[in-house]
DNA sequence: GCGATTGGTATCGTAACGATACTAAAGAGG
DNA sequence: CCTCTTTAGTATCGTTACGATACCAATCGC
């Protein structure tokens, strides 16, 4: 009312709040469920309790508090950083990733793969665009694909790099979000 | 990772992030920000308790609690049925609508402004067909708008009808959302 | 009338969340 | 080395969300 609606934005508030009521299956909580799927997308880098704070926007605090409910549910371990003793690592127990495959999101995926191709592809570059002028507005990480990262440098028979972090890379973990991402066109 | 990743559904997931976190601007909470957006947008037979509740997917309990807190707050009033006399009608107060103008969804509603006009145009086809597969599959009210209801009378002069509640509808009436609407190729 | 249904409220327990205060390890400058 | 600062994370508090359950009062069906 009070300014011009935007379908599109509209359309997204209804959709965000059906994903936040399926966040309350399996007795998990919405920040809960999040925290998981992060874990499954991130690197061994982002796999911390500060990468989790940085991706879901919320403070230190609460993060920490969602990680000891997840820990005491048998989800996620955690274990200390090789050389800096302040770091956590946090990683999935086969419990957690059972429990990913019971995520409600399915149900989503399931209608988005129903839409015909040219809709998706159509809502794919949308989401991609909007997301990316929010990230920009408000100066907050990507998370992008190792891969895309400026700092990636691509190595032969799988063998990559991170020339930030100085630590080598498989094929698999080129393929994983980071916390430290940078696009290679920034 | 435990199934084929669709990078529309991952996209919309970071973006119900955001939406959730810029919910808890100017001391309200997501569900705040969601019932105050609701009451400005939906007809008076639908700003009920009951109506809100179908909005948000919550449970009556949750909502009654969400209503006395932006009571207390003064940007909401009840009142009571002229014939139910077990019904409740809500109401933004002045408030309340001034607290509106500072929602922080305003923010993406200027970034969805700014793409160009083709690729907005996609993501809204996107987002509806992606919202009506879901509220398909769970059954839940489409809350359309008034005039595209199979109920909805038009009449002369902006002087329309709801059959099946059988009272008076004004063109501004017409515009807003509705509990009980059916589409009318239904 | 009387039982079933409907619209809401009350209360409990868990978790989210921001805020603040805190601890401990790592780094920086001298 | 030894402080000062920064960084990674935890602890605790108060408010709210939320589902679950129980409850109340008005209305409806017959």
């Amino acid at each position: 009312m009070t300014e011009a609606p935007i379908p599109a934005v509209e359309l997204l508030e209804r959709l965000a709040r059906l994903i936040a009521n399926d966040g309350h299956a399996q007795r998990l909580k919405p920040a809960q469920w999040e925290a998981l799927r992060y874990l499954a997308r991130a690197n061994r880098f982002s796999r911390t309790p500060g990468g989790l704070t940085a991706w879901l926007g919320a403070t230190k605090g609460t993060v920490s508090q969602t990680v000891m409910s997840l820990e005491r549910a048998g989800l996620v371990t955690k274990s200390g950083h090789p050389a800096d003793r302040r770091s956590v690592r946090l990683a999935l127990t086969p419990a957690g990733r059972a429990m990913l495959a019971r995520d409600e999101i399915a149900a989503l995926r399931h209608s988005a793969a129903g839409l015909p191709a040219a809709v998706r592809a159509g809502l794919e570059d949308g989401l991609r665009a909007l997301l990316a002028a929010r990230l920009a507005a408000t100066g907050q990480r990507p998370f992008g694909i190792c891969r895309d990262c400026r700092h990636f440098a691509r190595g032969s028979g799988g063998d990559h790099f991170c020339r930030l972090l100085e630590e080598p890379l498989s094929d698999d973990d080129s393929r994983l979000i980071c916390v430290e991402q940078e696009p290679v066109a920034a």
